[in-house]
RNA sequence: GGCCCGUUCGUCUAUCGGUUAGGACACCAGGUUUUCAACCUGGGAAGAGGGGUUCGACUCCCCUACGGGCUGCCA
C-alpha cells in the first residue's frame, strides 16, 4: 500500500469486480471519478474487487483495464487487489472486537435463515437480532463464529450525499452486519471501508445502488473512529426503453462502443454529459470537462442511452480531431472490429485524404465507407448505383475529360476549371458530370467531393481510373 | 412487507418562488448543394396525478401512481 496522500488532496477510486467486461455504466462511474480527481490535482485509484474467487478472472480484469485505457482514463499507481488485503481486513475486524464495537456471533446460517423465513411468512421484520450481542465472553462456545458489527440501535445514521442530498436512515432499520465470515474472510461491507480508508479515499463516487450501503458503511467508519468520505451516489444508466440496462439492449460493454466506431473523446463527452450538465454546454473538450465537472451538476434521475445523440457528438469529435490523432484511432477501430489493417500505401493516402473524410462521417464505419476510393485497388468495381452512372454517354464525357485533366495544373482550382470547361461545352451542370466521375473514381455514389478525391489520388491514378471506367 | 431514492418536450437536460418554461439530439417543412455529411430558416413537442404553503409554484411540504435500489456469512 502506498503512503497516505498529502492532506487536503482529493482521492477518488474506481472499484470494479473482475467478473466480465467493463460495463458502460461502470465506465461512466470511472469517468466521473477520474474527472473529479484530475480536475482538482487529486489522485484517481483503481481497486479490483476480486474477493469473489468463484467469479473473478484475470481475463476479466485485463478486459476492464483495457477498456479504461481505451477510454483514456489513466490511474495512479498499480491497481490494488482487494483479495490480497484480506489479512488487513481481518485485522480490522479483530480491532473492532477489541474496541467493543463488534462481537462474535455463534449463530449458524441455517438458524438465521429459518428465522428470516418465519419472519417473512408472518409479515414481521426480518431484521436479525443476534443473542450474542451482549453475551459474556465466558459463555462463548467452542464453535465457528462470525464477527458482527455492534451497530447502534437507536438514533439515525445520516448520509450527506452530494447528489442525493441528506438521506436519513433509522438505526432500528439496520441489523448488525457480518464483517468477518466464519472462515475468516471479510465481507464486502468491511473490505470496502477498510480499503477506502487505507487508500485515503476522500470522495466515493459510485452507483446509487450503493446508497443504502453507505449508511451501513458509515457505521463501520464510526466504529473505527475513521473519517467518513464524501459520498456521491449517481443514478444508473438505463436502456433506450427506460429499463435497467441489460444484455438484451445490445451494447452494454464499453468495447462494443469501440467496435461501433466512436472515438474515445466522443464517448467521454457523451458519457460525461449523460446525467451531468454544465448549463447548455453539449460539446466540450477534456480540458473543459475537467474544469467544469462537479458533483452538484449530477442529476438525480436515471438517464437513458441515446445512440442518435452519441452519433451526433461522435461526428463532431471526428471532425475536430487532429489528423495525427485520428489516424491511429481509425486503425485501432479497424483492429477492434476485425477488419484488415491498413497497408503503407493506404495509410499514406489516408493521411492525405483525412481532411475531406472527417467532416462527412459520424462514425468510423461511415468514414471507412467514404474512404473506399482510398482503400480499394484498381480496377474499381462499381456497385449497382455507380454502374448506373456510367452509361455510354457518361463514358464518352469521361474520355473527353481526360486530355483536359492531363493538361490541368493539379490543384483544386486547376481541376475544377478543367471539369467545368467540359461540362460547359456540353451545356451540363456540374452535377451531371460529377456523378460519372464519382463512379469512376470510387466505384461508389457516396464519396467525398470529386475534386478532393482527384487531389488525394494524384493525376496518374486519377487518369488510370477514368480510363478503366471509360473503357 | 419494511426502509431509501427518483419523476420537466420522444431523449439528454436548464431553471435553484416571479421566464412567452431555455438549449441540444431526434423529428417535420423549406432553402443551399457535386453524392454523402455539413450548413441556413421555420415548426410541432414537457413540469406524472391530487392536495396544501404562498401575493405567486416546475421549484417548498404531504398523499397517490409509476420506476428503481437495499433488505446476504454477493459485490
Amino acid at each position: 500500500m502506498s503512503a497516505p496522500p498529502a492532506s487536503g488532496q482529493i482521492v477518488t477510486r474506481f472499484a470494479p469486480s473482475p467478473t466480465g467486461y467493463l460495463h458502460i455504466g461502470g465506465a461512466r462511474t470511472a469517468l466521473f471519478n477520474w474527472l473529479y480527481a484530475r480536475g482538482r490535482g487529486g489522485l484517481f485509484l483503481l481497486r479490483i474487487e476480486d474477493t469473489d474467487r468463484e467469479r473473478s478472472t484475470p481475463e476479466a480484469e485485463a478486459a476492464i483495464l483495457r477498456g479504461l485505457t481505451w477510454l483514456g482514463l489513466d490511474w495512479d499507481g498499480e491497481p490494488i487487489s482487494q483479495f490480497a488485503r484480506k489479512d488487513r481486513h481481518a485485522e480490522v475486524a479483530r480491532e473492532m472486537l477489541a474496541r467493543g464495537s463488534a462481537y462474535k456471533c455463534f449463530c449458524s446460517q441455517e438458524e438465521i435463515e429459518a428465522f428470516r423465513e418465519a419472519a417473512r411468512a408472518e409479515g414481521r421484520s426480518t431484521l436479525f437480532r443476534s443473542p450474542w450481542r451482549d453475551a459474556d465472553p465466558a459463555t462463548h462456545p467452542d464453535l465457528p463464529f462470525v464477527i458482527r458489527l455492534k451497530a447502534p440501535r437507536e438514533g439515525q445514521t445520516v448520509i450527506e450525499d452530494q447528489v442525493q442530498g441528506r438521506v436519513t436512515f433509522g438505526n432500528d432499520q439496520m441489523d448488525d452486519m457480518v464483517c468477518l465470515r466464519a472462515d475468516g474472510t471479510p465481507t464486502y461491507m468491511l473490505a470496502v471501508v477498510v480499503d477506502d480508508h487505507d487508500m485515503g479515499v476522500t470522495h466515493v463516487i459510485r452507483g446509487d445502488d450503493h446508497l443504502t450501503n453507505a449508511a451501513r458503511q458509515t457505521q463501520i467508519y464510526r466504529a473505527m473512529d475513521w473519517d467518513v468520505p464524501v459520498w456521491a451516489h449517481i443514478p444508473l444508466i438505463h436502456g433506450p426503453d427506460g429499463k435497467k440496462l441489460s444484455k438484451r439492449h445490445g451494447a452494454v460493454g464499453l468495447q462494443d462502443y469501440q467496435a461501433m466506431g466512436y472515438p474515445a473523446s466522443a464517448m467521454r463527452n457523451y458519457l460525461c454529459r449523460l446525467g451531468w450538465s454544465h448549463g447548455d454546454d453539449e460539446f466540450f473538450t477534456d480540458a473543459q470537462a475537467k474544469e467544469w465537472f462537479d458533483l452538484p451538476g449530477i442529476g438525480r434521475a436515471p438517464s437513458r442511452l441515446d445512440f442518435k445523440k452519441l452519433e451526433n457528438l461522435s461526428g463532431q469529435h471526428i471532425a475536430a480531431l487532429a489528423d495525427a490523432a485520428l489516424l491511429p484511432e481509425i486503425e485501432a477501430f479497424l483492429k477492434a472490429s476485425g477488419k484488415a489493417p491498413l497497408t503503407d500505401r493506404q495509410r499514406g493516402l489516408m493521411t492525405r485524404g483525412l481532411y475531406c473524410l472527417k467532416d462527412r462521417a459520424k462514425t468510423f464505419p461511415q468514414l471507412v465507407e467514404k474512404a473506399h476510393f482510398i482503400l480499394a485497388d484498381r480496377p474499381m468495381v462499381p456497385d449497382v448505383d455507380a454502374e448506373k452512372a456510367l452509361d455510354t454517354v457518361s463514358r464518352g464525357i469521361l474520355r473527353e475529360l481526360t486530355p483536359h485533366l492531363q493538361g490541368a495544373s493539379w490543384t483544386r482550382e486547376g481541376i475544377e476549371a478543367a471539369v467545368a470547361g467540359v461540362a460547359a461545352a456540353h451545356g451540363l451542370g456540374l452535377g451531371k458530370i460529377a456523378g460519372p466521375l464519382r463512379a469512376a473514381l470510387a466505384g461508389r455514389t457516396v464519396t467525398p467531393s470529386v475534386f478532393d478525391m482527384m487531389l488525394v489520388l494524384g493525376r496518374e491514378e486519377t487518369l488510370a481510373r477514368l480510363s478503366d471506367a471509360a473503357g
